[in-house]
RNA sequence: GCGGGUGUAGCUCAAUGGUAGAGCUCCAGCCUUCCAAGCUGGUCAUGAGGGUUCGAUUCCCUUCACCCGCUCCA
């Protein structure tokens, strides 16, 4: 099947209220957007599959919601306030830019090869700016967090301690990063407010290649086993010119994008031990670990898997989105919209749709939604013809479609309907939960 | 931020310096209706602000957003 175009999945976003932009009725707000009832619901699926998998589902990571506003000691001793802030010039004849101090000002310019008209250097802060306190007064000034991983470095110490934790083991956070991005777009791919999912691995100097192999692993297969096609995955080592101020090395999980082709989903980077070292040279803190058992004091390094939840969720709705052939009631065929996403993704995982609008009906469906919904996320739905609401059921990725007819209101049975096959199973109504469970992975 | 392009119902498209139309969607009604059926009725739009004008969706200015480049990462 060719890959969906971009606009396709926008357009769908916008008509099905998944995801729009923010702000709209004051014309909208650049880069910034909102997840709709539908939306909400496949971003905290993405979130809480991460979570299941990288803490519940083990004995050695454990979670951490540390605050947004930190210190500004935190992102000067991280190097953020450093290397986040560039000042840039801006060539007047082509107007590419250039980085002030990469660059030799008094020279032609490097893209044109004209003299150089150069602008002034302009300071391009990455870091969002706020303040702490009534007066704006810049001893009060702090940065939104560009990462959440300093979180976890500055608290090192104390999750270790509480926890009882050993090395190896890792803090995982998820929540809301900043930054001023000097170029947005592409949809939710890159904007300035957005979450991420970040976990950071403590483990022993020298140990940290072979953890660093096993994380990419897990982080691969976790994609996969969430359903992404295998195809449109792919890892990638970062050159050594595109390291990160704080890497050693660091591979991308990359998603093949129809129009913007193969972009970073989650970068998963050998931080060593630069963050806890810059700490605890910064805050005069002993940010070391004792080995007891081994009588070995060191300084942990860190393997640090981050993703972000938005474009996460876009690619899962990029991969799912499918177009295909179905039969009509009056036997011809027609377009048929539906995400196949995951059961663990669909924002509802049960539609109970009452075959009409007989007032027979209506009570019966409404009883078997009610007993549903105590289960599963559960859409009820009396508009319009059967093969409609199954059609809008589909294009947002309902696994099942319950149908209350006229002989369930005799024989106690429902139709369930699958929407991948549209297959049809008969089920006693207080058979369904069970049924219903049996097929749905928590 | 800079250069270029684009803004009319939820979507796709019309039209106009003088009452903004259609198809699909959506909502309501009819029909014991299992894969977007039909019939009837209905809601909803000139991105925002200002200017010129008797009158602006149309002309002018500003702004906002989107698309393509320059950049960067989750």
């Amino acid at each position: 099947m060719p890959a969906p175009s971009v606009e396709a999945i926008v357009n769908l976003c916008k008509r099905r209220g998944i995801v729009f932009p923010s702000s709209e009725i004051y014309g909208g707000l650049r880069s910034a957007w909102d997840w709709g009832p539908l939306g909400v619901e496949i971003k905290r699926n993405v979130k809480g599959q991460w979570w299941r998998s990288m803490v519940h589902r083990r004995g050695d990571v454990v979670g951490l919601e540390s605050s947004i506003l930190m210190s500004s000691k935190v992102w000067e001793a991280s190097g953020h306030v450093a290397t986040f802030t560039d000042p840039l010039v801006e060539c007047t004849n082509c107007h590419h830019r250039f980085r002030a101090d990469h660059i030799d000002l008094s020279k032609k310019c490097p893209d044109c090869g004209q003299d150089p008209g150069w602008t002034d250097p302009r300071q391009f802060n990455l870091m969002f700016k706020t303040f702490m306190g009534p007066v704006e007064d810049s001893a009060n000034l702090v940065y939104l967090r560009p990462e959440t991983a300093q979180g976890m470095f500055v608290d090192f110490e104390t999750v270790q301690q509480t926890s009882r934790k050993k090395i190896p083991f890792g803090i995982a956070q998820q929540g809301k990063s900043f930054r001023n991005e000097i170029t947005p777009g592409n949809f939710v791919f890159r904007t300035r407010e957005f979450e991420q999912m970040e976990m950071e691995f403590f483990v022993k100097p020298g140990t940290d290649e072979q953890w660093h192999d096993y994380w990419i692993e897990q982080r691969m297969n976790w994609f996969l086993d969430l359903g992404i096609d295998k195809d449109n995955l792919r890892l990638r080592e970062h050159a050594a010119d595109e390291l990160s101020h704080y890497a050693k090395r660091t591979l991308d999980i990359e998603y093949n994008f129809p129009q913007m082709g193969w972009s970073e989903l989650e970068g998963i980077a050998n931080r060593t031990d630069f963050d806890l070292k810059a700490h605890a040279a910064a805050s005069g803190q002993d940010l070391s670990y004792f080995d007891s058992e081994n009588d070995d004091r060191f300084v942990p390094f860190v393997i640090e898997p981050a993703v972000g939840v938005e474009r996460s969720a876009m690619a899962f709705l990029i991969d799912a989105f499918t177009e295909e052939e179905a039969p009509t009631a009056s036997g011809g065929t027609e377009k048929r919209t539906l995400l196949k996403l995951d059961a663990r993704l669909a924002p509802f995982k049960v539609a109970v749709l009452p075959l009409s609008k007989h007032a027979d009906l209506t009570p019966v469906a409404e009883k078997v939604a009610g007993s549903v919904r105590e289960a599963f996320v559960t859409d009820f739905d009396i508009t319009g013809s059967i093969g409609k609401r199954y059609r809008r059921q589909d294009e947002i990725g309902t696994p099942f479609c319950v149908t209350v007819d006229f002989d369930s209101i005799e024989d106690g049975q429902v139709t369930v309907r699958h929407r991948d096959t549209m297959d049809q199973d008969r089920i006693p109504m207080d058979g369904l939960v069970e049924y219903l469970a049996k097929r749905l992975p928590a």
